[in-house]
DNA sequence: TGACTGTGCTAATACGTATTACTAGCGTAG
DNA sequence: CTACGCTAGTAATACGTATTAGCACAGTCA
């Protein structure tokens, strides 16, 4: 812009004094305050009046240290509609939080170009301190913050990356043990598992939970790949003689679901589905699956106070896993006859 | 946190060296650089490399002048689910087109607390120029921002406010005329207006839109108000003779249409309804809407590419307004003959 | 030998604000 | 009348970086 940016030494200029004085009219500590008698500060407030000037945050920052802002760092793109519905949640609750406690949100994302926190221009240190949002992340880069002096705080759950990482997860491994009690409570003890067994926390967290909760259930048939061809999923299960199965997938569930459907098999009579997680306007599928929710918008609030607790009060690292609960849905039924004796 | 932030001092004690050499290591600019000697570059970037070390971007900032941030102003929350249909899309665009153009952006949502862009703790001026977002906008605000020499641009026509305001609109007007030459082009002579004629910008473009328009055709029914029982409204148009009736408000049109639905009357055969704008996720409601489509993620990508056209060269002020496509629909057919001999 | 030209750095400064240290002027207690 | 304290400010400095100006030294040329 052509004409520059008013300074506290403008306004000291037009007002007469000098341009520490006008700092303190701005912003006094109590017993500096009232050193600056009333008809002086009247004559500088009314200058800013009428200039309309405002402090420089930037320059506020530089000698405060703090900035009242928090980063929120995304690897992928926040918006496009694909991810929309993943990240809303999450940002909703962490705007919200972050409004109560007075900070402003900066949008750190990386489409398209892999962004990094640790790269050339780097303007993550603006911010106070940053959210970590996103299924991938660097884990080079998570040593490095853990290792760093910047404090963060990420959603969801994550291993040691040379220390204990600060965070906010959701109770996966409860949520899954749990449901796979009620798929035995109901007689089911042919069971099957479609989804990764291993790659991000998240995903491994229901693996951990399931797998010893068997107990003496047999698992007859696994299947650690995502995004199959439904009909031989399907093929694979009823081959297994699997009576319940569990997928990691909401997508996996509806396209088997659909091909089952379409060969007359019944769900949950025939073969019972739970998936484990939920996914925004999952009704929109006709379906109530079986599985647990994930409080995302409560894991966001949480996470940002625990942010602002390490930024203020440089707080120890906290670890927090929050209930999910579990949503009962259509598609987990007690075993049929015809499978008991068939069995 | 505990240990102090490293700067350019710490590395250039490090290194043997001088604060100076660091920063011209990091960002000499080409003549300078190959004033530093490899080795000795090499032994700083290795003090860098080592330390993790990256640059304070405020204190760059200071020296700089530019942050590389947009700020996104609302004045209403941005993610609470209510508004996220339409905010969403607006910051996809924003969001995008400050990616590719190397910038970051700062969320300053107003959620509950009624904020102002001059306020007391305005962080506003930490972006390097900002973008108006959201339905009401208080007018001072507006006059004052554009009297001031901070580069912003608003999404959605604005009115003059002591000056031309710099946005990218919709083409409601035009959409809207075309709206209404298409139901005469379909014999329709007893129109009807259901929605507000005064407010905001955005409502008002439906109205001079519509009504010069209208032509020889007549008039029938106004309802300068929205919300209102959708049973009341349908008597109305029915009482007056409307053969096709014009909504500003989607939630409107979806309320009379499910009423005359009830009540045996056929849209379009008997009553063709219009829908002025659209909305996200309109299908959902089972019924193709004769309308406009809104081109949000367009628009929040113009105006971003337009805020940094006039943050990096100090561009003039420039008011777009782009296209809205019209939806063709189901709820708008030509005019009975019943209805025809009814008039 | 003395002036000149690079080379390879460092010193100094600016950016805008907050804050600490100080000072000039004046009244008053001792 | 000196010392002290109070009032109403101002001067100076720090924050961390970018950048300009400049300095010490070596080599070159006349």
């Amino acid at each position: 812009m052509v004409t520059r940016r008013l300074t506290q030494k403008d306004i000291a200029r037009l007002a007469g004094v000098s341009q520490a004085t006008v700092s303190f009219v701005l912003n006094g500590s109590p017993e500096n305050a009232n050193r600056i008698p009333p008809e002086t500060r009247e004559r500088v407030q009314k200058v800013i009046r009428e200039t309309g000037y405002v402090a420089d945050p930037v320059a506020r920052r530089m000698v405060k240290g703090l900035n009242r802002i928090l980063g929120v760092f995304t690897y992928e793109p926040a918006f496009p509609s694909a991810q929309a519905d993943f990240f809303t949640p999450f940002l909703l609750g962490i705007e919200e939080a972050a409004q109560e406690l007075g900070y402003d949100l900066l949008l750190l994302t990386g489409a398209g170009v892999k962004r990094r926190i640790f790269g050339d221009n780097v303007r993550l240190r603006l911010a106070d301190g940053c959210i970590i949002l996103g299924r991938q992340f660097d884990r080079d880069e998570l040593t490095r913050l853990v290792a760093g002096d910047f404090p963060f705080v990420a959603v969801g759950r994550r291993d040691d990356a040379g220390g204990p990482v600060p965070y906010v997860g959701g109770g996966y491994v409860a949520a899954t043990t749990a449901l796979v009690d009620r798929a035995k409570a109901l007689g089911h003890q042919r069971i099957a598992y479609v989804g990764l067994n291993e790659g991000a926390e998240s995903t491994l967290d229901r693996w951990i939970g399931f797998e010893p909760a068997l107990g003496g259930a047999d698992l007859v048939h696994t299947q650690f790949a995502v995004a199959q061809p439904p009909g031989e999923t399907l093929d694979a299960l009823l081959a297994a003689g699997a009576t319940c199965v569990f997928f990691t997938e909401l997508a996996d569930a509806i396209a088997v679901d659909a091909v089952a459907r379409h060969r007359g098999i019944s769900v949950p009579a025939d073969l019972s589905i739970v998936v484990l997680g939920n996914h925004i306007r999952a009704e929109e599928h006709g379906r109530r699956f079986t599985s647990f929710s994930i409080p995302r918008e409560a894991m966001g609030r949480a996470a940002t106070q625990m942010l602002v607790r390490r930024v203020e009060n440089d707080a120890p690292v906290e670890q927090v896993l929050l209930d999910c609960a579990i949503v009962e849905g259509d598609t987990l039924g007690p075993v049929s006859t015809k499978h008991i004796r068939n069995t």
